[in-house]
DNA sequence: TCCCGAAGTTCGATTTAAATG
DNA sequence: GCATTTAAATCGAACTTCGGG
């Protein structure tokens, strides 16, 4: 019973020895498969039973390698510094424990090479499914096609890809931007601000549809002198930086405005900033309100006001997702693609509030 | 060259076939095993056209099932949502990158049970090492026991072991206790208060030896009346909230000071909401100094003073540490566990400055 | 004896097909 | 989905052995 220090382990034919059966047996017994279902159950115990003494750890190596399933996904991030991704592999992580999955992490630091060559690697280990999540994305997501090919499903979470084949699942960008309008809106701010995404971004597009949908409905003009863009160039580790400079150009620009809308939280969490060393009270003078709802919009003073992302469902869901599709794969069936666009949720915290009235 | 979708991949025998060699000379060729020396240049080209042209991918699971190798390593957290532990996984993972190894994302969620399960399904993976995060852990870690057994090294960080047989990376707490003490002190202050750790963990004691050995160095007296404590039922993701309670409380006491030095950031950003809400002002009023370095504390308002752990490079320098192990196990040579303490930076930020003199 | 490459065994499990009382 | 059990082939690659120039 003592192993060797040397790593050898014990198998099944070591178990069928113990137990004097032979390692067929063994292996239909511990896998309780139909076949075993004459198998005397007195068998069956001391089978068991061996297996226990011996302190049996079967190989899953070998046995995927024999019923090609090995229980494992991929899992890539753009990067995974981002507070945006936590949640998410929190969500991911919840959804394949209750199946038992595991999951290989890699981390594409928003680098063509790295993610190519961590695809490769992932595919040598016969991942039987992927999970990418495109937080910063900026990378040519075809790169995907591999997965494809090999019939391996796969689910983008945070962007809709070109390929259909492909599920996503995303937040509703468009009901986002105008939850966060209507807020301000109803609060009575008229003269508001705008930090938008760097246009590259499907989301920027999105979101500003669905302010402008709303500006719209209620007959309110937006003053394109109070709207600025992060830069297609932008580095998302920045974005606090970013932020805080183009709240000071926007401040330059004499047009007074009561709210500020940023692209996301730690654009926000920067504006709020810059506002601050401008001796601009928030949320007293200057509402402000950000997009995502990560973590440390929760931690700032004052606590930012936000629409949330419901990131971690948007993992569990992913993980659902995959898994439906592994299954489908190996029972041969066709499984078809899904889209989802979960909805998003305003945070009221205390960074924003009625306009002062002076 | 067209791949039947169902899943059938190239197999190093299909090579053989196409450039008429034996899967032998193939296996021999594509490894550049020492025996391959004596393999023509033209056929070792041929071989490898071959395996290109027909998009060979090494099946892993058959080769480590065979070399007993397979590059992949566990890694355990024990709560990703916590910003500490972002900057080690990246850490980690730029270490793994560079030696081509890949790791297995487990969360225990703090839960014993978890912990277990997770760790069986990474034994049975054949993992050759282990990498534990050890953020907020109170869960007994003899669990790594069985990973001795099996002649797995292990790594742990954050938290030193009675096992002398595993390896672990951590910060000098003593050295980082001293240096926010040093900090504040130089500033000119006195009347310094404190919210130390839970008591059982044990970076609370090494902090609070740093902090006393200082004090007693330059003959300050520290007020007992101005100490509280995080209790040991402490809840992590509730440190916001319990380090504002706990502000509160020591306002109450109606002892002044200058200065607030908390255990870890979060606390600390605490603690701001704390004082901000009682309209006392950070840092001219009261000067509020962290730990850890975690994202949030940046992009605090002010930014926070801490003094930082170096969690990227204690991630990466435990991934040389385990995969120096690895290869220890596979030459056979023993391998002397090490337990390094890195030395931790202060980071001033704004949230420190002179007491006022008034 | 030396060089090259073929053939066969092994890793640990699953699964089919066939032998057994 | 009728009776039980087991030998043997298989998964894909690595490695040992051996025979032919």
């Amino acid at each position: 019973m003592k192993l060797s220090g040397n790593g050898s382990r014990v198998t099944i034919r070591d178990i069928a020895r113990e137990s004097n059966v032979s390692v067929s047996a063994v292996s239909l017994v511990l896998n309780n498969a139909p076949l075993s279902r004459y198998i005397p159950a007195t068998t069956k115990k001391r089978i068991q039973g061996a297996a226990r003494k011996l302190g049996y750890s079967p190989n899953q190596l070998a046995r995927a390698l024999r019923s090609r399933r090995n229980s494992t996904i991929g899992l890539m991030v753009f990067d995974i510094t981002d507070p945006f991704c936590t949640p998410i592999l929190r969500g991911i992580e919840r959804g394949l424990y209750a199946l038992s999955h595991l999951s290989i992490l890699t981390d594409a630091h928003n680098e063509r090479k790295r993610f190519e060559r961590y695809m490769e690697m992932l595919l040598e280990r016969r991942i039987e499914g992927m999970i990418v999540i495109a937080n910063w994305l900026f990378v040519d997501i075809n790169l995907l096609a591999d997965l494809q090919k090999q019939s391996i499903p796969a689910v983008v979470i945070g962007r809709e890809l070109k390929i259909n084949a492909i599920s996503s699942v995303m937040v509703d960008n468009e009901a986002g931007g105008r939850i966060a309008m209507e807020h301000l809106y109803s609060l009575g701010h008229r003269k508001i601000a705008f930090i938008r995404g760097p246009k590259v971004l499907s989301d920027t597009g999105q979101r500003w549809q669905g302010v402008k949908s709303f500006a719209a409905s209620v007959g309110l003009s937006i003053d394109s002198k109070l709207v600025v863009d992060l830069p297609n160039s932008f580095d998302p580790n920045h974005g606090f930086e970013t932020g805080a400079k183009l709240t000071e150009e926007l401040m330059t620009r004499k047009r007074p405005f009561t709210a500020l809308m940023a692209f996301d939280d730690i654009t926000a969490l920067g504006a709020m900033h810059a506002l601050t060393k401008a001796s601009i009270r928030v949320p007293e003078q200057c509402s402000v309100i950000g997009f995502d709802d990560v973590a440390p919009a929760a931690l700032s003073i004052p606590p930012l006001t936000t629409v949330r992302q419901p990131l971690e469902i948007m993992g569990e869901t992913a993980a659902d997702i995959i898994a439906g599709a592994m299954n489908a794969v190996v029972e041969r069936r066709p499984f078809q693609a899904v889209h989802l666009r979960l909805l998003p949720e305003l945070i009221v915290r205390r960074s924003t509030r009625l306009p002062s009235t002076k």
